[in-house]
RNA sequence: GGCCCGUUCGUCUAUCGGUUAGGACGCCAGGUUUUCAUCCUGGUAAGAAGGGUUCGAUUCCCUUACGGGCUA
């Protein structure tokens, strides 16, 4: 009988994942990660892990598995909480979610459960999982939920071959609906829990209030820019090779003080992104401000109006070579070599038709139609059909 | 100094005697969402001050204050 440990989260799809891999005949032993005990960033909400890990614990008890609970918090702040100060630091912005599979869901909780003798991990994404036979190599592959609503296989898009042999996801073919309706015939304690949402492990944070943790408020201007402004005008030049109209497609516009009118101040770039609107506290505009960018060096948000705003606009974007992940190593393109893909560059967003092409340096993605807020260190994930074949950080 | 114009939610503005003083942006609160965002719904909030005219004044008149313009 195989051995699975699942990540039990006191969550509806954990619960179910275990109940299924118990009725699927695996030997099922429930564990709950304490990754974070901090409180007092947390939106609400008094104390979520204890009552998750007490969920978590009902629900093992309930199906008469073992359970047991694990303190990853040291792990989860070296890995996750830090990558994330520095990413910011650096005006980028970072999705610890992803980070946080492929370096404590299926790292540091995978060593833990293959020393508990473990034949795999199980979780509850909405994603599934195959295996191909090629050149007598078994090849596995990672495919979209089928609630398409739910898939989360975004989320996995930093996974390994290695990482991807070892996991199981239970819940995959089923809705969000079949779930809860599965929960509540079992009489789990879970089924009717609202879904978890924020920062995985942590919960709802106020971002400012967290970064100031350790990120200094400082303040700055906010800087509006014309939709007229001269550099949008440009037309293109005449390249020479792809790789030119690549590069100038993937370009980012660097924008100076003279290029629009101080409408505001901020107390730090840093606490940004791109594309966002809430937070700038600048009235009286006929459309809202939207982030165009962030100017970590100068502290300086550059700003536009409306969701068409072209500075909100690119085509294309760039994936540096040591950022570039192929889930699909046996697919990994060579120098030159291009795949039309579909890709999306937020979790959830619609698949956009893309084409990528690869490069000594890293990898362009090219989007049929310019996308909105492309923002450096969010994940690039490109599919072929439902199935992630690889991903990595925009630059 | 003289003459003229303006002053409405935090902001930009609508309302030419009777309106719950409207909208947009902001902000706040919910909803959607295991990242950051986006998105959806709702809420908040105003007639510079004082005095008239009128059954009734944001709206008409006068004074004051503060802006802006023209002219010596």
């Amino acid at each position: 009988m195989k051995r699975v440990i699942v990540g039990l989260s006191g969550g509806v799809d954990s619960s179910v994942a275990a109940y299924l891999l118990q009725q699927q005949g695996y030997e099922v032993i429930g564990l709950f990660m304490k990754n974070w005990h901090d409180d007092s960033v947390t939106i609400s909400n008094e104390c979520p892990w204890l009552e998750d890990s007490n969920d978590a614990m009902l629900v093992a008890e309930k199906l008469g598995i073992p359970f047991q609970t694990v303190d990853l918090s040291e792990q989860y702040k070296e890995r996750i909480v830090d990558y994330m100060f520095n990413e910011y630091e650096k005006g980028r912005t970072p999705n610890p979610d992803v980070l946080c599979n492929r370096e404590i869901k299926f790292d540091v909780f995978l060593k833990i459960a293959l020393d508990l003798g473990a034949d795999y991990v199980a979780t509850g994404h909405y994603c599934r999982k195959d295996t191909i036979e090629k050149n007598g190599e078994t090849v596995y592959r990672l495919l979209a939920g089928k609630d398409g609503n739910k898939d989360q296989s975004y989320f996995l898009c930093q996974l390994s071959q290695d990482q991807l042999s070892k996991a199981l996801f239970p819940i995959g073919e089923l809705t969000k609906p079949e779930v809860r309706k599965i929960a509540a015939e079992q009489g789990l304690i879970t089924a009717e829990k609202r879904d978890s949402q924020g920062l995985c492990f942590i919960g709802k944070v106020r971002l400012p209030e967290f970064l100031q943790q350790q990120l200094k408020p400082k303040e700055g201007v906010i800087v509006e820019i014309d939709k007229d402004y001269e550099a949008y005008q440009n037309h293109e030049p005449e390249f020479h090779s792809v790789q030119e109209k690549l590069d100038f497609l993937s370009q980012k516009k660097h924008y100076s003080l003279s290029d629009g009118k101080v409408v505001g101040k901020h107390q730090g770039a840093h606490y940004f992104t791109k594309g966002q609107r809430k937070g700038l506290a600048v009235g009286g505009t006929v459309e809202p401000l939207f982030v165009i960018d962030t100017d970590v060096e100068e502290n300086v948000i550059y700003t536009g109006q409306g969701n068409t705003h072209p500075g909100l606009f690119r085509k294309a974007l760039f994936v540096s070579k040591d950022e570039l992940h192929w889930i699909r190593e046996d697919l990994a393109l060579n120098e030159g070599e291009t795949m039309p893909v579909m890709a999306r560059i937020r979790y959830r967003q619609p698949l956009q038709k893309a084409t990528l092409y690869k490069v000594p340096s890293g990898l362009y993605v090219e989007f049929e139609k310019p996308q909105s807020a492309i923002t450096e260190g969010q994940f690039v994930a490109w599919y072929l059909e439902d199935e992630l074949v690889g991903s990595g950080v925009i630059s």
